[in-house]
DNA sequence: TTGCAAACTTATTAGTAAATAAGTACTATG
DNA sequence: CATAGTACTTATTTACTAATAAGTTTGCAA
């Protein structure tokens, strides 16, 4: 099956609001490169906070299957996996949609807002589930409570999005592999 | 002495860039508050990207000033007040300028991206040179290299005025709270 | 074949953006 | 007192923005 107009939209609006941020583009920024008229992209997403709630649910829905391909994998692993897809983000030089939402959060309408929220705290049950799970099999150790640990990684992977655009790449390697350090031996 | 306009112009600038983001506020954002024309602010900054160039040598200088006073403070109390101020500008809803213009980085020139660029490794600089020091005298526990361990503090004090917009600010105080008790004992 | 809905294009509007040129008021200095 | 620089205002331009109304094409279904 072809990709849809609508997929494709969804694809390059992401990519544009990761890459320069909510206020920075512009619908002619999306019909330009897919050779379609500014109205067309309207006829989708009437307006462009339509635009985000429909980016947000797709990183829902990716997510998602994301963890479902993981269930059945150890703590260790799956935490490998979920820093690796940041290290992907990183190297194509978008910054996580968690950071780049939560700047422009102000520009957003309650819809959206709400939108970002639950996949927000998706990730971060899931992050939670995982350090309770790999320490009671004791693959993980740390002194601190499941959430604080998962929002001190998640923190630390998407604002290292961020920094190393100001730093430079050889930073983000660093800080994804202390995380493992930390939680490992 | 009172306060000079072109001051007032960057405070405001500054408030606006951490509020709303750099591409969401505009000339009138700034010259309506202070009863000024819009031109008023040409005059003293002819493009926003100057604009932008002045609030990061501000940036500069604040923490310039902040640094000195610190420097005869013992290391874990110099950490405890830098996350302390991370936490007042929590509590004015910005985000923090580094986050700020790491999000809107492709919007800048290259002469705003230099500036923030030397003051993001000041604050680098700072924060390793104290946990090297809170190291020696065996006020801190780690086994990351100093630069490392100042990546992730960095990372998720900023983070975390980011990610409070969405998951809301107890999560804040987890955090802080974290970095603290995992370096100290 | 007719009808009708989906997926567009054409054309336009109203608003806002950054930026600049030219003029004015104030103030300090020589 | 003249002049020159600083700090503005008035007025305007050019460009772009999101959004919408109205018309067109295409494919499928009754």
């Amino acid at each position: 099956m072809a990709i849809s107009t609508r997929e494709k939209i969804i694809q390059l609006g992401d990519d544009l609001l990761r890459k320069q941020g909510f206020n920075a583009f512009s619908y002619a920024d999306i019909s330009k490169p897919l050779h379609i008229k500014n109205a067309a992209v309207h006829y989708h997403f009437p307006s462009k906070q339509d635009l985000a709630v429909a980016i947000a649910q797709w990183h829902k829905d990716i997510f998602n299957r994301f963890s479902d391909k993981m269930s059945n994998k150890q703590p260790k692993d799956r935490l490998r996996t979920f820093l690796n897809f940041y290290h992907s983000i990183h190297l194509t030089e978008k910054v996580d949609i968690i950071g780049a939402f939560a700047t422009d959060w102000h520009s957003l309408e309650p819809k959206v807002q709400a939108e970002v929220q639950e996949f927000t705290e998706m990730v971060i049950k899931w992050l939670s589930e995982l350090i309770q799970e790999g320490m009671k099999i004791g693959q993980f150790q740390t002194n601190q409570n499941a959430r604080t640990t998962a929002l001190r990684i998640l923190n630390s992977i998407f604002a290292s999005t961020q920094l190393v655009r100001i730093t430079g790449s050889h930073d983000f390697t660093r800080v994804k592999n202390s995380i493992l350090e930390e939680l490992i031996n």
